[in-house]
DNA sequence: AACACGGGGTC
DNA sequence: GACCCAGTGTT
């Protein structure tokens, strides 16, 4: 699993991998340490002319350590996170005082220096000196949170961990300039936070993620209160003037109170195309049917969670073959208790509105 | 372990 | 409006 990944990650590089930037490929640790600092938290796009300026006005990290404050802070202007300017400044003259003005060659060395830490030094570290460092940004965190399906938050220590281990592992022995590279170059450009590129994945195959359809859940983060999305259509299904529901059980949302056929989806669906939909069709095998309508999307917002609902009315040809759910008469429906969403549906249904 | 730190792009 | 971006330093 680990070697199909590092390999296919590799090749992918190799073959498709068509991402140019001004820093990649060159060894040269301080134009390396430049743009590293000058990126984090920040969009390659929005960075470049950012290190084009920063080369120009200060060629060798000597220039830099030189420079006066206030005209290097200027340079700095609009990039937003100043401490990164400031500790840029603070390093650059410990590597003049510290290091005779020669850029430190090793890891502990280089994560020694202000504004440097364990990504930065990692990424120094095998792009100038191909040490065998692997690089954790963002993009390193989502790729393997989601290829392996990790639901450790990666921003607790125990996923730090995790993670930094696991990269650890994955990282090409002899290649970790190369290799860094492309992990990052394959996080933002196909394994992105949104609409990722799946479909063309050459990990695909082999990605968790994928095949739980938990992509776009991961990676899982702690803070903040997450609030997950659920989409729920519900299948109101009668039968001579009978609707089949049942009563929610389970560790889950509204134990206890009842609902129609569901069917739950992990995104959103085109309810136009529901009776295409896998789920559909096997829920509804050998129930002949005619579609009376589809509701608007009803939203509920709970604690953690909010529910996108749509009610798809049926109504059954012949007796329908549905296990765990039981035939009530319309009228006793009031007789029942419905989550919120439910209700709501059954009110407008009532004044006519489907 | 939690928080502050910026501006911008995307959906 | 929420999330995220080639994270780090401080409390």
């Amino acid at each position: 699993m680990k070697a199909f990944f590092t390999d296919k990650l590799l090749s992918w590089n190799q073959l498709h991998n068509t991402r140019t930037m001004p820093w990649k490929g060159i060894r040269d640790p301080y134009r390396i340490w430049l743009s590293e600092i000058i990126l984090q938290q920040t969009r390659v796009e929005q960075g470049l002319p950012y290190y084009e300026r920063f080369i120009t006005a200060y060629p060798t990290v000597k220039d830099l350590a030189a420079a006066p404050d206030e005209e290097v802070f200027r340079h700095w202007q609009g990039l937003g996170y100043y401490a990164r300017c400031k500790n840029m400044l603070a390093a650059a003259r410990q590597i003049v005082s510290e290091f005779n003005g020669r850029f430190p060659d090793t890891f502990e060395q280089i994560q020694s220096l202000k504004g440097i830490g364990p990504y930065t030094a990692a990424a120094i570290a095998s792009f100038a000196f191909n040490l065998p460092h692997a690089v954790l940004d963002g993009n390193v965190f989502r790729i393997l949170a989601r290829y392996f399906g990790i639901t450790t938050p990666t921003d607790s220590t125990a996923g730090k961990k995790q993670f930094a281990a696991l990269a650890q592992e994955l990282l090409a022995p002899g290649q970790s300039a190369i290799y860094n590279q492309a992990i990052m170059d394959f996080g933002a450009v196909m394994c992105r936070p949104q609409q990722p590129a799946c479909p063309q994945c050459p990990l695909a195959a082999k990605c968790v993620a994928l095949q739980q359809q938990t992509v776009a859940q991961l990676p899982v983060k702690s803070k903040k209160l997450v609030i997950k999305k659920r989409y729920f259509y519900y299948i109101v299904l009668e039968y001579k003037g009978q609707v089949f529901i049942r009563k929610r059980t389970g560790n889950d949302i509204w134990q206890n109170l009842h609902e129609f056929i569901l069917m739950e989806t992990p995104a959103p669906l085109d309810a136009g195309k529901l009776e295409s939909e896998p789920a559909f069709t096997s829920l509804l095998q050998q129930t002949p049917y005619t579609l009376d309508g589809i509701s608007a999307a009803f939203k509920q917002q709970l604690t953690h969670q909010t529910i996108y609902s749509q009610f798809i009315l049926l109504t059954a040809v012949k007796q329908p073959a549905i296990t765990d759910y039981m035939a009530v008469p319309r009228a006793r429906l009031e007789q029942y208790a419905f989550p919120k969403t439910i209700t709501d549906f059954l009110q407008n249904r009532s004044l006519g509105l489907f």
